[in-house]
DNA sequence: CCACGTTACGCATTTCGTAACTATG
DNA sequence: CATAGTTACGAAATGCGTAACGTGG
């Protein structure tokens, strides 16, 4: 099994069309069409059923996609950690999302460096929504603050703490005047929070756009407690959600990770987090 | 990050010697020289140490021999999913290790088969020694029964039961007219006992083998309880070791699956252990 | 009949093997 | 000085692109 075709596989599995699949790939799509055949030849399976109008994966190759999609995030990783570890000062990297740390991360940087004098440094990335599984995945990083829920596929966790929920509403919203506020009051029931939340997210590029929206009343979105704590804003208000589901934060890992480092800052984001819910 | 220089780089990891791990891959020493090259200048990192008389692995050659061969694995993995799930009845496959199931096997499979009228019917494929997480890591089998201490790298797994330990002696052993017997009888410290179960497994190819070799008083294996009670034989005794760590059969699965059927087959072995403790 | 996947054919790049070279223990 | 990794060069194989084809909506 060769890389190169299983990674042409995903993106034709990503676009169901070759045409398109070719151009992201940078190639003409006869050679795509010829590594999708041989790859299903050289399987016994057919991945496709395909007509000149349509393509559609066939049950295995949706299981090829999924494991595919494992192993070429696993090749990555290799690469970049090979290249991590030859690096000058081998660091630890965390993966943040800018304010998405509920105010952990500063207490466990300086708990995990007075922890122990050897301690390794850590260096902290902040990327984008959901970007630290794959940053794990990938290689890019040695552990996470996330939260939950998100896709674990080959990846440890430990929930950290849980922070209770508030909805940003424009100062002029109906609900605005109340002293909290319910799920049924936003036209919400449990099962539909997460979907709600990613769909918020998906309309600002980062926290101050959307917060700008609020106060345009266009969306109101749910936030950990602690982002309200942080970003107070004339136009914006914050009112506690009383039965949503609260935002559970977790620190994560690759799972087969090995290192006593990432074990040791694991720990120290622990012992934080006992602390600061005692 | 392609696969097959990644593969060149594991075989010549392995054997430390580029001429013997040419020879393992089927191809000359110069190409593989270049490839490994290529692979250095490409990651922009050194991965071995080289002089016209030694080999060894870089600290960034070590890391990228684990991450390699949890990636390649990964990526045979990939291609055995997808030709299961396209085989025209998609089994779930337990890997067992001859005798190593202490006689849950057939109650498992009752177990699950009786479930649910719709369960997933279950293939189990015999295996060698130490061999099931391999199967489990290259989607050669759904699950498999193990015993501990075994790698986790990318596994998950439950502890089923846990068996007393006997050492299988020579009839004319000296400790044979024993009742029972201790560690230190057999020159072993407890700390020992996972490596001289390693050593002594390697001497022979099966169980039969082995046990011709107790008769001879060649070697004193330890062994759970469950395998003494199906073989016995002639001019072999076993004794209960009273202090040795006991023997724990666990199910193990590949972390990032999501099969139901899976989950519902890891439910029945463990009822099934539950039901046998009580 | 138009769009899109496929086949046909020739070319470019990569990869391999044999032979000669070099450096270390 | 012998063994093992590397360089040199020609050959085979693999992969790609342009052009032409067929088929289904």
């Amino acid at each position: 099994m060769e890389s190169r075709p299983l990674s042409y596989f995903v993106a034709v599995a990503e676009e169901l069309n070759f045409a398109r699949a070719a151009e992201r790939l940078g190639i003409s799509p006869p050679p795509l069409s010829r590594a999708i055949r041989r790859l299903e030849t050289d399987l016994g399976v057919t991945l496709f059923e395909r007509t000149t109008h349509s393509v559609t994966l066939t049950p295995a190759g949706t299981v090829l996609l999924t494991e595919a999609r494992i192993a070429l995030d696993a090749l990555r990783a290799a690469g970049r950690r090979a290249q991590r570890a030859a690096s000058p000062e081998p660091k630890l990297v965390l993966a943040v999302k800018a304010d998405g740390d509920a105010g952990l991360l500063e207490p466990i940087l300086t708990r995990h460096a007075s922890s122990d004098p050897a301690a390794a440094p850590v260096a902290v990335r902040l990327c984008a929504w959901h970007e630290q599984p794959r940053l794990l995945r990938q290689g890019e990083a040695d552990a996470a603050l996330v939260h939950e829920p998100f896709d674990r596929t080959g990846l440890d966790s430990e929930a950290l703490v849980a922070e209770p929920r508030v909805v940003a509403l424009a100062a002029t919203h109906p609900l605005a005047g109340k002293d909290h506020v319910a799920l049924a009051d936003l036209g919400l029931r449990p099962g539909d929070v997460h979907r709600f939340i990613d769909e918020t997210r998906g309309r600002g590029h980062d926290l101050a756009q959307l917060l700008t929206l609020v106060g345009l009343g266009d969306v109101t979105p749910l936030f950990p407690v602690s982002v309200a704590d942080r970003y107070p804003r004339p136009g914006v208000v914050y009112r506690p959600v009383t039965d949503a589901p609260p935002a559970v934060l977790a620190i994560a890992w690759p799972q087969q990770s090995r290192s006593t480092d990432v074990a040791a800052l694991v720990r120290a984001a622990m012992s934080v987090a006992e602390a600061g819910q005692g």
